[in-house]
DNA sequence: TGTTAGCACTCTCTTATAACGAGTGCTAAA
DNA sequence: TTTAGCACTCGTTATAAGAGAGTGCTAACA
């Protein structure tokens, strides 16, 4: 469909756009290097890049800057795996270079590199709480009223909750019911502890704890409010020295996205495994018009646990990020697999 | 020193200057309800007021704008302590409504709140842990080589570290630390507790546990660590809706700034009890310059627990803040001491 | 037939100029 | 002491002109 030629200055026009951020003409693009035809034979192709959709025009007589479906294109098929530079592997390993024990430092710490080396806005979803297995769980007595209840998961997340305590329990009533908890939910999934609680352990608290029937409702009611999954982000506002956020009233919308934490979840959670770009108006979310979405999974064996993302403008340097997240969600997926892994 | 006909022109400066962001002149002055003089007699007035440094110009021709210390005599002697309308009433009732037993929740909410009726940013910094007391400390561990402490305060805090499990230790070595460190550092203070462990818990774990000097490291080593105190903010994005931020550049260092939360704390943390305002350059931070931050502390009984404060413009509704402050901050103190106070 | 040179045209951006409006300081009169 | 009047200042807005970078189209060229 395209001529090489084409091709040529297509990804010559989203390379220096990337860069540059100002729509790119014909007779700039000839004096390029790797450039050899005449500005008026680029302009013919570029009228056809044009009609085909790749790219557009800001005015009638302006340059020409990539189209989303442009993007979408380079990201596709003219994206040549990039090696990262020195400097980016480096910082990419010190994430993992401190002996860090807790995901959560960990991937906190990722998400501060990686906004940090890309100067884009850095989003990472911890593990998914919900699937973890229930490895312990403990109540500790804060006066007579409250009480806290632990819940410890297989993958080292902890968890607590206060909840009310009914009058009329004793010590060894708590320590009964903890103890048969444990015995019968641990390894359960956390989200189908609720469910499994009423099911299954209700009856044999019932013979051994007086006061049952609050205590369990207080405390199967705690349990009910999922967990908020951790997000965790770096470089919130680096998207204000994109050019293209310099007018305040098109970063509000966007910064105030970014700071309700439970959209950007919803936005990045589903995400099957691998890589995945969102370009422009793919998100369907009008805030994010003007932003590509470029994320990854993270795993401990064959399991799914979290997602990391970058978000930057659609003039966005793909082939680098890309390269930078593959390599962390790498990096991450071996080195929590090996924490994790052996039970 | 100032006439009464000064301080009521001052006075309705600043007030109208607060509405509307902008320089106000003799003219438009003397058109307003309350004044009766003539423009000239403004004049005159406005520039004695300039010379005592309470006012300002933005250009040689231009109307007058309340100074810095224009503010600060303002908030120190023109304000009357202002009852918060309804609405406002209603919202901060609104905080304590639910039944919400976890501190960090009520907090959090807190802030929320306080943007949303301010438009501005709310920062509160949660309790000081470290000065909280041990409830219980529990191990749980994960596998061979890795364990989680869980430490539970007196004030209903949970934190809890990671750590690396020496080898050839067995279950009942566990147990046995864990009721030695309960019996021996309930009701110490969190800070206290690597002291206390070396001092007084060492020589008995000796007795009792093998391998237990590099246990006892491990796990004195995370507790090291200070669990970071937490900050919520509200509203972070708030400020671009003040003309006066209406440039990005003037922004970002401001951003950037309420991003880092560390700083954040440290600017706010060190407050004795009551309410405090800090207005442009009295914060000694340039990123700080035009903005002005009321503080108010929180307590549990007489024990200061942690602060609520207000970052906008200088250029802020003084009175109005500092009524919803109080509020607030005398609410937060009586709902925790009911639930904190009796142990 | 594909490529290139030339030319008229378009649109943005910058700069200069003028007019307007809100404000000031000062002087003199009430 | 207060007020009216007046010349002056400075920011803002509108308008016009010119430069610069780009385009599309036509015609010539290899």
């Amino acid at each position: 469909m395209l001529t090489d030629r084409q091709l040529l200055i297509f990804q010559v026009i989203v390379d220096d756009f990337i860069r540059s951020a100002q729509p790119i003409g014909s007779r700039s693009l000839s004096k390029k290097e790797d450039i050899s035809f005449s500005s008026a034979t680029i302009r013919n192709d570029m009228a056809d890049l044009e009609e085909l959709g790749f790219l557009e025009k800001t005015h009638t007589s302006s340059g020409r800057i990539p189209s989303e479906k442009g993007y979408r294109f380079y990201v596709d098929h003219l994206l040549a795996p990039q090696k990262l530079d020195q400097h980016d592997m480096q910082s990419v390993k010190s994430i993992f270079a401190e002996r860090l024990y807790e995901l959560e430092k960990i991937v906190q710490k990722s998400a501060k590199i990686l906004s940090e080396l890309t100067n884009y806005t850095s989003i990472v979803l911890g593990p998914a709480v919900r699937e973890n297995k229930l490895k312990k769980i403990q109540i500790v007595p804060l006066n007579k009223e409250t009480a806290i209840a632990i819940i410890v998961t297989d993958k080292g997340h902890v968890d607590n909750r206060m909840f009310h305590l009914p009058e009329g329990l004793d010590a060894s009533d708590i320590e009964k019911m903890v103890n048969i908890l444990n015995e019968r939910l641990t390894g359960v999934p956390l989200e189908d502890l609720n469910d499994k609680i009423y099911k299954e352990v209700a009856t044999l608290l019932r013979q051994h704890i007086r006061n049952y029937d609050s205590m369990l409702h207080a405390f199967a009611d705690t349990l009910k409010i999922p967990s908020n999954e951790k997000v965790f982000f770096g470089g919130r506002t680096n998207i204000l020295s994109q050019p293209e956020f310099h007018d305040i009233e098109k970063v509000k919308s966007l910064l105030n996205m970014i700071e309700h934490e439970k959209s950007m979840y919803d936005l990045i959670r589903k995400n099957p495994t691998g890589i995945h770009v969102k370009i422009g108006k793919e998100n369907k979310n009008s805030a994010m018009e003007n932003c590509s979405l470029i994320s990854a999974t993270y795993s401990v064996g064959e399991e799914q646990l979290g997602t990391i993302a970058i978000l930057g403008p659609t003039r966005m340097e793909y082939s680098r990020v890309i390269s930078l997240l593959q390599m962390i969600s790498q990096d991450l997926t071996s080195v929590l697999t090996k924490l994790y892994q052996n039970k």
